[in-house]
DNA sequence: CATGAATGAGTCTTCATTCAT
DNA sequence: TATGAATGAAGACTCATTCAT
């Protein structure tokens, strides 16, 4: 009946103890029905997992291509990129945590399938730092590994952010932009007036409240 | 003496596939050796990890202590732990992600003592941009976000380095010493004449040739 | 009603895969129904099988009996069993099968029932063998044997004959008439002029079009 | 450490309840080890079944092709066939049954092999009842009914035959034979003096002693 | 030092069946 | 009449680990 439950029940399991290491029982338990019936829902564990993820791109990619259409301006572009992954990333963070560790678990159809997604996805980066590089815009050395730092750096969030933390959601994705600006050394004042922040939605597999153990990381975080 | 041929075993397993998704028939036969035999040089499934993820620490630390006596600069020490950071995480990548990714698989005790090492490792970080923050020599915003956010960038290495790529080594950490540097608010030129390399030293458990597929990534990959 | 829709699915499937490795799902699907529906018709899986295996004893046991009294010869009395069994066989070879294969499927009650029912019906054979051997117009030298080599001569038609193969039915009934008639040491020409050949029905258990794969067997059949 | 063992329990399940019937855990309790063990000796329930298949195939085809060499009349060599098929049925009758019914339980490549083995073997019945019919030996109508009735009245001792019944096994042989002599038109007494009686070599996945609920059959039976 | 044999508990998945709708 | 949802038990098979050799 609800299959946002079963997702929710998947994402908080998988999140804490890995994909490998969740049981079927388990996830019935945690989403409050018998194992068998999880397959009426379902096909297999698999495929429960390839939807979280599947979910999860189409988010951040629906997202950033709608920022990269906001403005013709590579800095707007990707300050509106970088709002929308920190933004996603941190209000699903556990799904996106899933979304970036468990991809190995999928088979060879299903991994094909949502590597090329996450593929396109980042490819959307590339595109506004070759752009913001050729038109002079950015102050870059190297546009790959400027990607590949911006983009780890963002999807770090979903390794310690805790909603009802110290700063809220706007104060991270800020703080995100102005580090985003001066790794392509451009000036934050550049964004005055500019409006890139997009709405973030909380995905159907996001668990509401995060049960305490789902932190292993230490006293350190945040 | 074997021991690292098993641990290098175990790391290009538990790299591709994961600590959970690896049997201990696999891992025998991946080292040469019968299963049983495993249980001679090596306690169990997961005192296998806990050594692979300990010996990580240990040389992060290790380094990360050493570059921090290397100056009293905050610059040069910053300089000093970020390219000793990304120098063995790339030197060290399958091993390095096994230690980040693998945490969650241990069992209470070992967590706790490996989770302690790593925030303390952290806290070097930690300390020396509270230290170039109080001294006005970096302009930070907030400390922790900035250690978290040069942390996970570096962190990152591990995801998309290969050894034959492209970029050496040394343009890497340079690389990313620059990137620190921008993230700080701090002009790389205040590092000219400073000796922060350290050389990199490869771990016992570090597989010497990656077979091909332990890159689940796509094409866009560095 | 649609009883027979059910019991033709169940034939099909139980004739290729065998009872046990028949899902209810499947013959659901085979028969165009729920799987849940099925149990309006029929009571269990069990008791669709013991339907299946009841009418097809029941019509052999009729057909027997009508060939028993259509004569007081032994040798027309055994060429009237022998031509219906394999003609009821032939026409009837997925039931026949079923009703073979699958007795050893059932439980307690049914199966004491059915067999019964098939030991009743084979017995019909060794009334006539024996009379046949008393009066001396058989030349036999052991009935239960003879009994034993003649029915599953006969039985065996069910394993390898195809409807619209090289030879008609009649054909084959009467060639296995003739053989009977050598086993008991008769000149065929004694059943010149007996009408002994009763016609054969279709059960509404027997599929009308085999599909192709319900054939096991290989090249050599027949 | 005996597979035998293992093969005896296993034709033991499977003639009794059939392959699909029979749970791996039943496996190991009739063969005295845990199910988990059973592994070591037997890559798949699958192939257990079909190693047992294959033995009996192996044997038959073996003893066929020995009787064809014994002469070079087609009755002696029928009479051999006879025989020796008569012979190892009844003596490996629990095996028989299961390369009898089970082979359907075969998926697509052990089916194809052992098919193709038992194609094989039943043509050695073929191609003499081929040549004793050409060269005048033999008064058939039909080659390949004639293959097919006595093969199916000789397999069906697997079906009947107690081991320690009212007969012995030469008995039985010898009835066989002179039945197919009946159904071919020769006289048996054109056997006199030929020696095509071998000895029959109980296989090793033949349980010794069979248990009671292995004959599901009623009080009608030999 | 090394291994084949052994196992109880676990894996994911399917089973026949029931029942509210 | 018909069905989607639901489930406890069972399916085949693999697990990490121990131990006698």
């Amino acid at each position: 009946m609800d299959l946002g439950r079963v997702q929710r029940a998947a994402v908080n399991l998988f999140a804490t103890k890995g994909f490998a290491a969740t049981g079927i029982r388990e996830l019935g338990a945690e989403a409050g029905i018998n194992s068998a019936t999880l397959y009426h829902y379902v096909g297999s564990k698999e495929s429960l997992l390839a939807l979280i993820i599947r979910s999860c791109l189409t988010e951040l990619t629906d997202a950033g291509t709608r920022a990269m259409r906001c403005s013709a301006d590579p800095v707007v572009q990707l300050a509106g990129l970088v709002s929308s992954h920190v933004g996603i990333t941190a209000v699903n963070q556990l799904t996106a945590r899933v979304a970036e560790y468990e991809m190995r678990a999928l088979t060879e159809v299903n991994r094909a399938e949502l590597q090329a997604m996450r593929d396109e996805y980042e490819m959307l980066f590339g595109q506004v730092l070759e752009r913001g590089h050729r038109v002079g815009s950015f102050e870059i050395e190297d546009t790959t590994m400027c990607r590949l730092a911006i983009l780890e750096m963002c999807t770090g969030v979903a390794h310690w952010y805790r909603p009802g933390g110290r700063l809220g959601l706007e104060e991270v994705q800020r703080y995100f932009v102005g580090a985003a600006c001066r790794l392509i050394g451009v000036d934050r004042s550049e964004l005055d007036g500019a409006d890139y922040l997009q709405e973030v939605r909380r995905l159907d597999s996001e668990p509401a409240a995060h049960s305490a153990d789902v932190w292993g990381t230490g006293t350190l975080a945040y």
